[in-house]
RNA sequence: GCCGAAGUGGUGGAACUGGUAGACACGCACGCUUGAGGGGCGUGUGACUUAACCGUCGUGCGAGUUCGAUUCUCGCCUUCGGCACCA
């Protein structure tokens, strides 16, 4: 064994022993039980950044744990390789998206390797695959069928910089999520996929989801956005026609005094009257030049114009003015609302504005509401009045009974609406996969024949940077004849929203080699759900739903049989760091700050906030570096240690040094000891020894409940290091080499998912054979935990005063008469009565004195 | 405004169903080892007071429940995240 530890070059040899013998990968034949462990594939950007570190090196702990406990795991990898970056490289340095891609793809592959990550290589592939793509391909074309995926023209969300649309979940602050741009509005044909169809499956399973963050449950929910309330028709003055709203307060029906309709509404024109023509027609025009992000903004001022024509409220009988709303939108509910000024906060200021009438339906309980007196409108509970048969009744409680009578009246129906979207996902762009259909002049939109899949993306395209897909360009991709009629056609330009590519990617690796099909039922039927993902909070609602949502769909297009995805979910928090600037270099990198300065221009370096790591801060380190300093060992233990996985890990080098450290120690703890301990003794349970097992088998206990299900390795970790301290001083190693060899062992075994490296090398010089994951996870020893003494904690009136040693099989009246002829107790309550002595077996007894 | 998470030493963090607050680690100090440096090994390290023991205070703030509260309840403050003119 060699004296010092060498972690590049055990590291080099494990990964090569590793890699050459397809270690990680597994089948479906198994007498194991199959556990499907998961991290969020990477974006090949090309190099790995500290959080790729922090998240594999979650992720190959519990692969690895899992393996050790006997399961049959499956533990992939690939690549989100479709998307912009790629041809952002294209334009500015001439190299082609596909050999960017391939390119980057063998570099995070080798520093993954060099994590010595356990995964099962042979079933790799990236989403640019065309044999992955294509299946894509397919199932688009079974919605589109089934009507899951259609197209429609719709204002969308413009990015300007990226030249391309965005879902609204990609709207972050009014700006891209990618590259901050201000959104735009835009008018385009696009391809939706109906997500809103499967809105109240998607909400409903928020509640069998237990696995999942309760956070990212609510924040789907809020996503999804489900009110629940009533459709009503407001008959028209004098005409037969009616217009629907939509509200979730049919308890102030009896007050809606006017009517607010969305400027784009239908009808908007259509029963304006010749007199108030042309003020709404500006109207109309004046929102319509606003931006909707703008106009949608809370603290936008209410406008409206008057349409000159009244409907009739359905209940009360009275005549209320039309108007149209800048506040109303188009694409929630109806369109149009019913306008309540005294219980609604914007038909107030509304009705304030234009002087229109109001009338109090709900009356709180500790003041009088008067129109006239208002400043506000009241938007909390209380009884009904001035309404009708209602009146009287506790508002909350009578909205069902309200329900039930309009819909026997045929004024009304209950319904439920939906904030979430359908989800758009064309895209102006070349780097993606092809959406499978071509416009016809006869035969209009013509899906490509299924025959005729895939819908190779074409290589040779030129890339001018001046927006706009070359798909467009490309005559001999977008030129077709139509399979319908034989007439010149059209092929569609727009590629998918990547996104698309996250949404399936997990059931593929199933059976990633499966020729006749996206996926092979026998496969996914063994392998999925995933048992465990893993991945960052960022993607709490777009790829988490959207996954979510295709899970659905694949399910009833019959291509699998699960309900949801992920059956347990792990957030981990973000890798952050100080930042650091000067006032004529702006952000800098670490490296560029030497002794607290500058080393461009010598000038102090300020330090400003800690924040996640990102290359626009600078404020990054690049993983390949500790690695080469430290070891992948180090990086690993270092980013499972500093923090809790869900919570942010704020980097440290000192933090990494001990990492580094503590692994130096361990290997000394086996190479001091290894002429001790090489002949494995047989276990010695009494004296000394007795008391370095209790504590190695309190360590197996503690890191086995820390890992499993909760995920706490940082305190895993440290109970090891404990056992390690433990051993360090553990005087009679000569004596009871036997208890010292267990001791020593345990570490190995327990501390093998953190830092397989070097265990695995730890086992072998300890003369071991068989490798660790043939030995398996180590199981404690109840009779070796038991305690013959336990350090009883002796509290006054609940304050510690005093501890002692009693023995362990003592009854409570016994450990009470040590205490109370305890001499510091006895001091304590000399001059006080003992009111009361609570005994806590094992632990803890307070006397309460007065 | 609504919803969610969090607030503990100089620092990262621990304390699982109410029972020794600060495990483990970083940093710092001291000692041993070494020719020295590095490294290693060990001891100490919440604050105040003290020579030391003792003592007092202490988990964002304020109340409450309890023999006993970081943990439970109520009210506030701060930070972060999500939603927000959604009818």
């Amino acid at each position: 064994m060699e004296e010092r530890y060498d972690p590049i070059a055990i590291e080099l040899a494990w990964q090569k022993s590793w890699n050459d013998s397809n270690k990680f990968s597994v089948s479906e034949q198994s007498e194991k039980e199959k556990f499907y462990l998961l991290e969020m594939f990477p974006y090949p950007s090309g190099r790995i950044h500290m959080g790729h570190v922090r998240n594999y090196s979650i992720g190959d702990v519990v692969a690895r744990f899992k393996r050790l406990q006997g399961f049959n795991v499956l533990h992939p990898m690939g690549w989100d390789a479709f998307g912009m970056p790629a041809e952002n490289a294209a334009i500015q340095h001439g190299i082609h998206p596909a050999k960017w891609t391939v390119d980057n793809i063998a570099n995070m592959r080798i520093q993954l390797k060099r994590m010595g990550l356990s995964y099962d290589w042979d079933r790799e592939f990236a989403t640019c695959d065309v044999d992955y793509y294509k299946w894509e391909q397919q199932i688009f074309l079974k919605m589109f069928e089934k009507g899951l995926a259609y197209k429609k023209s719709s204002t969308v969300n413009w990015c300007p910089e990226c030249q391309t649309v965005l879902a609204n979940e990609q709207v972050e602050d009014d700006a891209c999520w990618r590259c901050s741009t201000p959104v735009i509005d835009k008018e385009l044909d696009q391809w939706f996929f109906k997500i809103t169809e499967y809105a109240e499956e998607l909400l409903d399973y928020t509640d069998k989801l237990p696995g999942w963050p309760e956070s990212v449950l609510t924040m789907q929910r809020n996503w999804i956005g489900r009110s629940i309330g009533c459709e009503i028709e407001f008959p028209l003055e004098n005409t037969l026609e009616k217009i629907k709203v939509f509200t979730t307060r049919q308890d102030t029906l009896y007050g809606a005094t006017f009517m607010s309709l969305a400027p784009e509404h239908p009808k908007a024109l259509e029963l304006t009257t010749d007199d108030c023509r042309a003020d709404v027609e500006a109207f109309i025009a004046k929102v319509r030049s606003q931006d909707k992000k703008k106009r949608t903004s809370e603290d936008y001022e209410k406008e409206g114009v008057f349409t000159g024509a009244y409907c009739i409220n359905p209940v009360t009988r009275r005549k209320m003015p039309i108007f149209l709303a800048n506040f109303v939108l188009m694409d929630y509910g109806t369109g149009a609302v019913m306008a309540v000024p005294t219980h609604d906060q914007r038909d107030f200021e509304f009705a304030n504005k234009y002087d229109l009438d109001m009338v109090v339906v709900i009356q709180p309980k500790d003041q009088l509401l008067d129109p006239k007196s208002m400043t506000e409108a009241w938007t909390g509970g209380g009884l009904m009045i001035n309404s009708d048969r209602f009146d009287g009744q506790e508002n909350e409680a009578a909205k069902e009974g309200i329900a039930d009578y309009l819909a026997t009246e045929g004024i009304g129906d209950k319904t439920v609406n939906y904030r979430i979207r359908d989800w758009g996902v064309s895209r102006q762009r070349y780097w993606g996969n092809p959406i499978p259909v071509m416009y016809c002049d006869q035969c209009g939109v013509v899906p490509v024949p299924e025959k005729d899949l895939p819908v190779v993306l074409p290589t040779d395209v030129e890339f001018t940077g001046e927006g706009g897909s070359p798909l467009e360009k490309h005559k001999e991709f977008y030129s077709v004849t139509c399979p319908q009629c034989g007439q010149a056609a059209r092929r569609e330009t727009d590629t998918f929203d990547t996104f698309v590519e996250s949404s399936w990617y997990f059931a593929r690796y199933a059976c990633p080699d499966f020729a006749s099909g996206p996926i092979d039922r026998a496969a996914a039927e063994y392998w999925l759900p995933v048992d465990q993902y893993i991945g960052g909070v960022e993607h709490a609602v777009m790829h988490l739903l959207y996954a979510r949502f295709f899970t659905k769909v694949m399910r009833d297009l019959g291509l699998m049989n699960v309900d949801e995805p992920f059956t347990n979910l792990l957030t981990q928090g973000m890798v952050c760091k100080e930042t650091q600037s000067c006032a004529e270099h702006g952000w800098l990198y670490p490296e560029e700050v030497v002794d607290g300065k500058c080393v461009k221009c010598d000038q102090p370096a300020t330090i400003g906030r800690t924040e996640k790591m990102s290359k626009s801060k600078m404020n990054v380190v690049d993983p390949d570096h500790l690695i080469a300093k430290y070891g992948a060992d180090t990086a690993r233990l270092f980013s499972l240690f500093a923090a809790p996985p869900e919570k942010d890990l704020e980097w440290n080098e000192q933090s990494v040094e001990g990492c580094y450290r503590f692994l130096n120690r361990v290997w000394r703890a086996v190479y001091d000891s290894h002429a001790l301990i090489s002949s494995h003794p047989e276990v010695e349970t009494e004296g000394e020894a007795r008391k370095l097992r209790r504590i190695t088998h309190r360590t197996i206990k503690k890191v086995t409940e820390d890992i499993d299900g909760r995920f706490h390795f940082n305190t895993a970790i440290s109970a090891v290091m404990e056992l390690v301290n433990a051993i360090y001083v553990f005087e009679a190693k000569d004596k009871y080499p036997g208890a010292l060899c267990e001791a020593l062992e345990t570490v190995v075994k327990l501390l093998a998912p953190f830092v397989p490296h070097i265990t695995e090398e730890l086992w072998l010089s300890m003369g071991n054979t068989s490798d660790l994951e043939t030995v398996g996870w180590p199981t404690y020893d109840e009779k070796a935990l038991v305690e013959d003494e336990n350090l009883i904690v002796i509290q006054v009136n609940g304050k510690v005063r005093a501890k002692i040693m009693v023995s362990a099989t003592a009854d409570k009246a016994t450990v009470e008469a040590a205490v109370l002829a305890d001499e510091i107790i006895v001091r304590q309550i000399a001059d006080k009565t003992v009111r009361k002595v609570i005994v806590v077996p094992g632990k803890l007894v307070n006397v309460v004195v007065g």
